[in-house]
DNA sequence: GATGAATGAGAATTCATTCAT
DNA sequence: TATGAATGAATTCTCATTCAT
């Protein structure tokens, strides 16, 4: 009662917290490795150096767990994303920059994660089912880099320097679209491009496809 | 009497091929709803009505009737894309075909699942470990594809159609990201973009980024 | 009614016998390869060349196929055991041959199944419940010949060339734990001992054993 | 307090080791009832009454659990013979109380199994190669077993005992021959002969049958 | 709180047996 | 009569989840 109210309780809740981010963090390797039914629990606790119950403790269920990692790294992007925007000074600056930080990030091991764990993880009903139901929260998050792509691309048309006939939407799926490291993955195991000369011709042919006339 | 010599075989044979066919689509079907981990063979038995035995008397396992699907598939969008680009008289309307059919088939069952179909799969560690070794059936469809586009492009260059001085790799990758039809699945769940309209203006906005000076 | 008996019945009857021996053989042959359990209808009815089902018209289960196939070796066994004995003039001379045609068949295949088979299939609660409810066949060809081993010792003992002292059930045990051509194969596995100087030695040592004092 | 300091440790290890001896146990009854194909892990759970996952808890597959009791078996075979073999002053004494010892073992559960569990299990494809491959193991201590009876014989010979014209092979192979409890089964279901009679009986035909002349 | 032994539903696969053709 | 496709019970093994310690 007369306790401080964050003092013992924050201490046992930081080391709370950082064991859920170790958790976190074996989790995502592990899944990356290798998929969501080839992860067990078992092998995400032993990472950690804890036993598979603690897992529970906190989180209720695998596909919680695995829920949690997505939102986070959803999280994750946008931030990176609504950064990056920030630091560009033009329209085309911005979503330049945002291109490039997700091709970078596909080597950087903290980033490929954001882009590619989706891929590995959304297939299985399970886990489909929760998106729909978790709306609020995955979807969310990507709504809002969507908003954020379209508004650089409405202020670009604004500006007289993207195509206005070319309906926005069409422009910003373009740009996910090609935003999907796995094209460049495929195209570097056939023929050996540099990421960033392959970043910067594909900057080169998105703008010249969206440019004013 | 005038019958084909091959009759009394060929109809124990057309009714053998004709199950399968049956497998095969429940099976599709099934895959597509809820991945590889999550549909489990006695579902597909069930939903063809046969028992789960009669399936393995068609193919020696489960993986094994994936991978049947998955290469007829590829073999089946090969031979779309390969009719589609003999229809078409230059090579934008060669490239243009193959997007308006990729994304037609969206909502034709039957050509849809050729999309989609591998993105649900490929996600475990087993179906990727066949896909490797499995290259000269599933990767070859697949190269075959990419050298198709790639011509098509050279040849659109060599004509001065298209921009010489942007790497075909970069040209036909970016092709390839914007085929896949989910791009278009969630912009249709937000804003109500008639699909031909999407695919037009999907062209434009490629055959500009790709122009030749 | 006029018909003749066994006339146009037993062309069909032969044929159908000849059938069966096949089945016989063939399953023997499998059976011995590879035991009761790993041994498969499909397998024996492939190897004689006909379908599955058709054995099925022959012995109503895989169980009393194999039945069938021991009776029958059974059966055969005491006929060779019986005339053996018929060909030896004195009861030494009558055993020694029985242990002779035994360890010699070990190398002919068509006697050597005799001894083996029943090794390799009586491990099966099936099985074994069946040899007890067959005790009418199985059995008694059984006691025969363990009838028939002990009127020899028997004789031997009143004509004194045997030990009275020694029961008979004791000699007539010991004679069978002898047969078994399992010690040879073991023997003869890390040593190498000819079949017949190994028979030659052990009659010398059984007969020591049992000669009167 | 005066606790051995393994006390925590060793409690978990001691329930854990007690239920993989009910483990064993169970397996083992069920195994000689039935033999390895008739006997399934979840009969040998619901003997024990633990769920089927729990056996696997303790080793890793069927095949594993059954070549633990085999080995087992044999560690005490090994160990019995070798105590008794101990005991024994001569070395017909010792032989002949390795005959009571294994014949009395009959009737007691935790010997009998000893040399009737390999009749019943070796006959299975599976298993038998895996006797192959773990020679180190299995066959080493029935090795030991053999080698252990050769040298008995070997002194009795020297020391003019035994028949030094008699192939120690032959001896020893036709000692364990008589060894199985089989025959003595089979006399007893017929006539009733007292079990410390037969041995007695089998070793004087035994002792005589390899005696010096 | 942390542990990890125990659980048991569920999955793939096999194969003796049946029966329509 | 012969066939062999179809069946489905049974088996081994896995792993997310629970809960007594």
């Amino acid at each position: 009662m007369m306790q401080p109210v964050t003092a013992p309780r924050s201490l046992k809740e930081k080391q709370r917290q950082e064991r859920e981010e170790l958790i976190l963090q074996a989790a995502e390797e592990v899944l990356t490795e290798k998929g969501y039914y080839d992860t067990s629990v078992d092998e995400i606790a032993s990472r950690v150096g804890i036993a598979k119950g603690t897992v529970y403790l906190h989180f209720p269920s695998k596909e919680d767990l695995v829920i949690a990692i997505l939102e986070r790294n959803a999280q994750k992007l946008v931030d990176i994303v609504e950064a990056t925007v920030a630091s560009g000074s033009t329209n085309r600056e911005k979503l330049e920059s945002i291109l490039l930080v997700v091709y970078s990030g596909f080597f950087d091991p903290r980033i490929s994660h954001l882009m590619q764990l989706p891929y590995f993880v959304v297939n299985s009903s399970e886990l489909r089912r929760v998106f729909v139901e978790k709306k609020g929260c995955m979807r969310d998050k990507w709504d809002r880099m969507e908003a954020l792509i379209a508004s650089i691309l409405e202020d670009g048309k604004a500006a007289g320097e993207f195509d206005k006939t070319l309906p926005t939407p069409i422009m910003s799926s373009a740009f996910f679209s090609l935003l999907s490291p796995r094209s460049f993955e495929r195209l570097n195991a056939n023929e050996q491009i540099p990421l960033d000369e392959f970043v910067k011709q594909l900057g080169r042919f998105y703008f010249k496809g969206i440019a004013a006339v």
